[in-house]
DNA sequence: ATCAGCACCTGTTGGC
DNA sequence: TGCCAACAGGTGCTGA
């Protein structure tokens, strides 16, 4: 379910309740399998001190000291909450129990969520892509990534391996918001369009981060609290409703199994 | 090397 | 009202 402005702000909300803390005990379950193969066993993390949160592609990362890092993916249904005192739940996945009575609990209804714990490049253990937000990553970077790809434009800005943090929703808004149909092949964009493409994804994932994410249907931020930014979707979810600009239904198609909206009249 | 299709899970929703 | 198929913000594997 969370993409890069909810991951994003779940990580900012983390922080004040968890930087500096140290890590007195890590439970978690086994099955259906937890940690990524290339995991640390990690069993390793207690004992370490958090020294930061963060956010690398859709993973939240927890920075430990001695040097090593906790990353966890939320996948689908996955829930990160902060508390002194914070009890587990039915669908609670694991639990890191910190100093000072704080508790850090992983809930995941539909148990798709993972982690991993690892040290050194965490974009190589991981294999993820650039960050659609770092001022790094430029139109001729992202025109580099695409090569001349036949792939259309919405499946390939799911790809993490290119760049990491953009999902279903903000591929679907970013391609409107910058006037391109997702079924266009994204080798064949010329790079004035890629730029237009990386300027509006950028200004969709900001205004998002603004708003605390989308809760379109249980999406909580580190406190419980939703996300703002479904009031503002342009396309996402709303098959059959006027286009906000034109008036024209919106279309409904199905990209590479999921869900794909977009105006037929104001994107080419 | 790609890529469509399905698998992984459970809960909610919409159509009949 | 009740049942059940379809669908959901994600990714990874398999086989063509």
């Amino acid at each position: 379910m969370p993409e890069l402005p909810e991951v994003e702000t779940i990580a900012r909300g983390l922080a004040p309740y968890v930087v500096g803390r140290r890590i007195e005990e890590f439970s978690h379950a086994r099955r259906p399998p937890l940690f990524l193969t290339q995991s640390l066993p990690p069993d390793v993390i207690r004992g370490h001190t958090i020294s930061g949160v963060r956010r690398a592609g859709k993973y939240v990362v927890f920075d430990l000291d001695p040097p090593l890092w906790l990353a966890i993916h939320l996948r689908m249904t996955g829930t990160l909450r902060a508390g002194r005192g914070l009890a587990p739940g039915p669908a609670t996945r694991a639990v890191l129990r910190l100093s000072g009575g704080v508790n850090v609990v992983f809930g995941d209804v539909r148990k798709f969520g993972r982690m991993c714990v690892g040290r050194g490049d965490i974009r190589d253990v991981l294999g993820i892509g650039v960050d659609p937000l770092s001022p790094t990553t430029t139109p001729q970077l992202v025109r580099r990534l695409t090569g001349r790809g036949t792939t259309p434009v919405k499946v390939w800005l799911l790809d993490q391996r290119k760049l990491a943090g953009v999902g279903n929703i903000y591929a679907c808004e970013a391609l409107y918001a910058a006037g391109v149909r997702p079924t266009r092949r994204v080798g064949k964009l010329s790079l004035t369009q890629l730029a237009r493409l990386l300027a509006a994804l950028r200004r969709v994932l900001r205004d998002a981060i603004r708003h605390g994410g989308s809760s379109v249907d249980d999406y909580l931020d580190a406190e419980g609290k939703a996300g703002r930014f479904q009031k503002h979707h342009r396309v996402y979810g709303r098959a059959g409703k006027p286009c906000r600009r034109c008036r024209t239904p919106i279309r409904r198609i199905v990209l590479a199994q999921r869900g794909t909206f977009y105006c037929p009249v104001c994107q080419h």
